[in-house]
DNA sequence: CCTAAAATGGAATGTCCACTCTAAAAAAGG
DNA sequence: CCTTTTTTAGAGTGGACATTCCATTTTAGG
């Protein structure tokens, strides 16, 4: 199995980084993720990369084997980003005010960037799924930490007796996420928040009407 | 604007088309919607798709001016496909019955497919929306056009008293669309059609739980 | 300091890919 | 039939792209 077991902390052949090396490859991972996020990943070209983080060849190369190294450090580091982000706003939800709480925050994010690029897990995953079985494993698993994140939110509520016991928390989580991914590839397509809303207003008052105290 | 008034009834420079090559370009549409829908649209390449569809080169640009006008007439193609298959499943929806058969017929299909290749129309949609803004433009349209008819089966279950008169029919298609969506995505990545089962039970039970005949 | 390793520089290579060009075969239609 | 249009053939082109290679500069550590 090639997983790097300490992220960004070796170069190509497991040659140890400086801290200057570590801080080019940072700058690479960052640039490529923005880059891929923003054109996908086929036209994010190695080139664009280069240019955009003032890096040359040989710096590219020396970090990352190939592209597709490179392109599952994209995927580990905007799994990070995205966990963190919902961490924080999860973490805290303990009735629907903060799943409400959690909702606004996804939609302004969304509309922070102007309803452009979508989900940083989510379209990473539907350009590389059928065509990269590596990626497709990370992604899953990507999938599966952030839908972790959510099913102890609502596990929480459920201690709380806010949500019935009976309830499958897991399944409940798998939709929430499902919710988000869809919303998010509508309202990036037609570019305002409403989808992403909609969707995510249904998915909790559908909670909410579970609720038993309500 | 440059939209074909009849589909695929003019080659490059508005040539009619007699029987023949109207079968040709419908091989060539055919053969990339498949390419693109399994590997993306960029790496579905124009050779490839020559091979696939048996034809060469000059037959390609004889239908199409270059790549960007067949990924158009790819999305065309792409969006009857959709529309017919859920225009048969949705115009039968009188009630909740119709609705989870229309699930049901959403889960077979992936299923059938091993969970490969997610939505035709979403998969465009990921791949093209921030980098080709026509077919942004037509694939804003598919959606509104399949979110109609989703509006159109609603209607009818309001009409008919089992959905609430006050309900935001269009906000509800548009939830429902967003999950299918977000479903698809997630049980291709995942390879099981789970997420999409629950996140199609838990939007359905939404409705259900607003039910005033219930 | 001095040496080994790490980091940077950038030209060069070979493949892939969208697209063009010239020409011939087949079909329409008067 | 004979002319015009449509369809098929396929070699060729120029650029983009991932990757390699050789060389120099910078940093780490004894």
């Amino acid at each position: 199995m090639p997983t790097t077991s300490l992220e960004g902390l070796v170069a190509v052949g497991g040659r140890p980084l400086t801290p200057k090396g570590r801080a080019t490859r940072q700058r690479i991972v960052e640039t490529a993720s923005r880059l891929m996020l923003e054109v996908g990943v086929e036209r994010a070209t190695i080139d664009d990369i280069q240019r955009v983080a003032g890096v040359n060849t040989s710096q590219l190369y020396h970090y990352f084997a190939d592209k597709n190294a490179l392109i599952l450090a994209v995927i580990d580091h905007q799994t990070q980003t995205v966990i963190d982000l919902h961490r924080v706003s999860l973490e805290r939800v303990e009735g629907f005010d903060g799943l409400v709480a959690w909702r606004d925050m996804i939609v302004d994010v969304l509309r922070a960037q102007q309803c452009i690029g979508g989900c940083p897990i989510g379209s990473l995953a539907s350009d590389l799924v059928e065509t990269n079985l590596d990626a497709r494993r990370a992604l899953q698993a990507s999938f599966s930490s952030w839908e972790g994140l959510l099913r102890d939110g609502l596990s929480t509520m459920q201690d709380r007796g806010i949500l019935p016991s009976d309830l499958d928390i897991g399944r409940a989580a798998l939709a929430l996420l499902a919710a988000v991914q869809g919303g998010l590839l509508l309202s990036q397509t037609r570019r305002d928040t409403v989808a992403l809303e909609a969707v995510l207003d249904n998915a909790i008052d559908y909670l909410r009407s579970l609720s038993p105290s309500r």
